[in-house]
DNA sequence: GTCGATTTTCAAAGCGCTTTGATCAACCCA
DNA sequence: TGGGTTGATCAAAGCGCTTTGAAAATCGAC
């Protein structure tokens, strides 16, 4: 059923049904109830390329996922920030246009979606320390938002971020008011901005007291189990091994603590853990108390946040982007303890 | 820059250079490359809403991802389903389109995406047992792939299924032959249909060999890591607890690992676990050697072929629905070993 | 009843593409 | 030299919608 038929049926031109179904004033209020009511009857939706067509709006968001052979962005933090701007398009009639792409033709997809017209705006994930896909989008000139932000960019841009930095540097003091004094860093890869400021958090934390950051203590990799077992066993082999880990994220946290157990320490009591928890829905950090103490923010929550903001700019491009930035909670759970020897 | 702007500016119609850029046979060999040249100077890329209104294609797929209050269907494995299938969306010059909605929403936002012409094909995501979406999409009448099957669906349809009973059978099969007799099944949620076959696996093989399956060693919920660590907490709680646990995904195995070494247990040596692995990209398995003994098939492989099951259909409509079962490897880590008191 | 103002409805153009049917030029063979 | 082919290009219609500008219907006041 189409706009034609849709209308014919009704002994109405297209114009008059087109402006009832759109909520315009100029239609007399029965005639738009006898026109909603015979849409409904037949299940009329308008056709979304035509109105496109018409509209010059897409009514659709992309996001564009670089796949490489040697990153992995296709993770789960990914998938529950996805559900939570879904939400929000939905809810606003918007669709989610996702892009696979091999990284090298990352630009490429960004033109090519704007040239396609195949939507309204970006959503940019993963930002690196400053990335050229910000300057490139601002180029491109559809409205976006950077879940995340982007040292050096100086562009004017919109974001939504967690204050990284902070919360990094709140978890090392709180390890460090715990009495630890060697406390590793298992950080995601720092050409990843976040990561960089997390590090920048631990760094300026540790400094504040006094204490010499070891390089040996800090690694920075790929979030996965593997990573987080790896680093952390090399740690508690090498000499003066950390009393404390904090890791960026509940996956490597996994891995650090199976590094632990391995060796017959108690996590919480022989070694404390803290790490950050992106609140994901099916990882959920234990129940009532948390496994691990860490630092709590929901890329879910992001998500929906961040949508919001790219419709609002879509609907009013002017003035300045805007930009969010989120606390993390820091929540204490079961992996944390005084550091050995100060019981 | 659009049809019009490039054909004004070669002096040609805007028949000839679409005919050229779509691969038509009657243009001068000439007259193609001086287009070709020219579209690619300019950056032409078709309008995809006009090209689509044009030719009533969509080129788009949709995947719709009910979100609940109750389960959690925005799951890693899905991240990783979408990932593969959407390599090969791109590659073909398709889209993927993306649809969250309530689940009560769901049977509608199939058929908005139909009726708004926003997609050529569907893919359906986990299944349940007698699953009435089947039926659904049958009726909407557009080309989709099931990603698993439904047992009790009459219909004729298209799927992509990994062989979970044979997998589960074998799984079993492997711990009985270590010696096992209390085996227990932490399974997802048995409406599934992938989570009903498995369990028929377990209990075959186990009938097989004569053992009585014991409904204080089954259960069924949510793939998380809490529930997998519950439900093995208490099992080797009560009396008679099982020697090796039988779970559905890695992330559940996690929690029952905990469980286990909470108790000072040593997971291979006390208890053994094995788990469905689904191979995803961020949650790897161990790496040289497994940690968990494993019955492994990859899901982002599933989202590669069930995505050019969907495009061969919708390229040729006709005839039966192509099925296709792969086989689940079984792979041997640390996490399994003879029963206790049969080293 | 009439006239101007206001509602309400309509016809038609246009969004950017594909595709049908026609035109025009070039070619071949009788 | 002319008519039938073939090859290359074009003008125009149409996809289903929105939106502009005009027309028709209704209304209020005299």
């Amino acid at each position: 059923m189409n706009l034609r038929q849709l209308s014919d049926l009704l002994g109405l031109s297209q114009t008059t049904v087109s402006r009832a179904l759109n909520g315009y004033p100029e239609v007399k209020p029965a005639t738009r109830a006898r026109i909603e009511a015979a849409a409904r009857a037949h299940g009329y939706r308008p056709n979304m390329r035509a109105r496109g067509l018409a509209t010059g709006r897409a009514m659709a968001i992309g996001h564009v996922i670089p796949v490489s052979t040697q990153h992995e962005i296709v993770n789960p933090i990914f998938a529950d920030f996805i559900a939570g701007a879904g939400e929000t398009y939905t809810a606003a009639g918007y669709d989610l246009l996702l892009s696979v792409v091999p990284d090298a033709d990352e630009a490429q997809a960004y033109r090519a979606l704007k040239a396609r017209g195949a939507v309204d705006g970006f959503i940019l994930h993963a930002p690196k320390t400053d990335d050229a896909r910000i300057r490139l989008l601002g180029d491109i000139g559809l409205p976006f938002v950077v879940h995340g932000r982007s040292s050096g960019v100086t562009l004017d841009y919109g974001w939504l971020d967690v204050d990284n930095r902070r919360a990094f540097a709140r978890a090392t003091e709180f390890l460090i008011d715990l009495g630890h004094r060697r406390i590793a860093l298992i950080n995601g890869r720092e050409a990843l901005d976040f990561a960089a400021r997390r590090r920048a958090g631990y760094l300026a934390a540790l400094a504040a007291r006094g204490i010499v950051a070891d390089p040996a203590l800090m690694t920075s990799d790929e979030m996965t189990e593997v990573s987080g077992y790896r680093a952390a066993s090399a740690m508690l082999e090498a000499g003066d091994p950390p009393t404390a880990f904090l890791t960026a994220a509940l996956i490597p946290a996994i891995g650090v603590r199976r590094a632990i157990e391995e060796r017959g320490l108690k996590m919480g009591r022989d070694v404390s853990v803290v790490t950050h928890d992106d609140d994901l829905s099916y990882l959920a950090n234990g129940d009532d108390v948390p496994i691990f103490t860490a630092t709590r923010s929901s890329v879910r929550l992001a998500g929906r946040l961040a949508a919001e903001m790219l419709l609002a700019r879509i609907a009013d491009p002017a003035g300045p982007a805007a930009t969010r930035l989120l606390e993390a909670e820091l929540i204490v759970g079961r992996s944390t303890g005084p550091a050995p020897g100060r019981g």
